[in-house]
DNA sequence: TTTGCGAACAAACAATCGTTCGTATGAGTA
DNA sequence: TACTCATACGAACGATTGTTTGTTCGCAAA
């Protein structure tokens, strides 16, 4: 049970410094040290790895978002707790948020057509949020896609050099980013 | 002179959407209804187009940011107009700009090293502004270097979907872009 | 001790990769 | 007409790709 995550974790992090196509079996095969053919006893394909890997990074946003629908707050608490929890995302696995951001078109057809079904949900949900905000007349008239793809593109950089500036902790971070998107959507 | 830019072009394409290294120097050739080995009498490497698409959007930032800095108009005025830069350029070249944010990384050795050394110098010009801009006390006690990575992010969404909501025109996502970003990390 | 099984291995597979070589074609120039 | 030169081609190269096969090892249960 245990070798399996190492695998996944070895491969993350190639994927992450190459990309998945330039990451061959015999680069992770390698820095697990194993032969290549070995890796075959705990996996039928190269893309099962990644398959895996985007798929428990889908799951754990899609459980967040779900969680704060649940509870009974007001849109702009709900919207809070979302970029809470991007930036947790990032700061506390910044190898595999980076990998399912960058590599998930390279999923084989079939899983991809999944994945981009639940990234559609997932930003369904969002924008529902922002709506709910929007009837209280609290946002600027901007349309609501653009609200939406600037606040979730504006995250994206962080899990890409988060450690060198995360001096103050993650709260800081959490605190100037919700500062940054709320003062930039809000009336 | 008129095939090698449909070169750079046709590969630019390929390179958006399957990635440099997922893309084979034959999906190159059969796209421009030529042979493989034919495509060498117009390069010498594979690399060389990668190295030239990045060569040509780094020339354009750099160009224009130096532009703005030549002229004598106040930090805020000049950070607006990088902004409205940075939109235009996902507007009337989407395709060069997602290929040189996203392969960037698999370029040679060498030229990864300048390309990453220009890309620092760029993002320290930018970084003046900013400075000039906190001078003048008019930015929120963020640190500089969230500010400008945010910001960067947060335009970098545009060239993955710019022609759907660009029916407002250029100069509307401008608008809204600039207001998000100025809203966010102006007092 | 015997049996069973997951894990690791060496060797090899067809397929595809980027690239080279020698050659043919065809248009423009002297 | 003869020559040049850029362009396109077929054929092939060694290297690397993901994967399969048959086998061996060591440990745990019976």
């Amino acid at each position: 049970m245990k070798i399996k995550e190492k695998l996944y974790r070895t491969a993350a992090l190639l994927f992450e410094k190459k990309g998945y196509p330039a990451t061959s079996v015999r680069d992770i095969a390698e820095a697990m040290q194993l032969k290549p053919s070995s890796l075959y006893s705990h996996i039928r394909h190269k893309e099962e790895i990644l398959i895996s890997i985007c798929d428990l990074v889908a799951s754990r946003f899609e459980r967040a978002i779900e969680e704060v629908l649940s509870q009974e707050v007001s849109p702009l608490e709900q919207l809070k707790k979302v970029i809470d929890f991007h930036v947790q995302m990032a700061f506390e696995d910044p190898v595999s948020i980076t990998v399912f951001n960058n590599e998930w078109r390279h999923l084989p057809s079939e899983e991809l057509s999944i994945f981009v079904q639940r990234r559609k949900e997932y930003e369904a949900k969002l924008s529902g949020i922002l709506a709910a905000l929007g009837r209280s007349h609290a946002l600027r008239p901007i349309a609501h896609h653009f609200i939406l793809q600037t606040m979730l593109s504006s995250m994206l950089w962080l899990h890409r050099s988060f450690p060198k500036h995360a001096e103050g902790g993650l709260s800081e971070i959490q605190q100037s980013m919700k500062i940054f998107i709320l003062k930039g959507i809000l009336l």
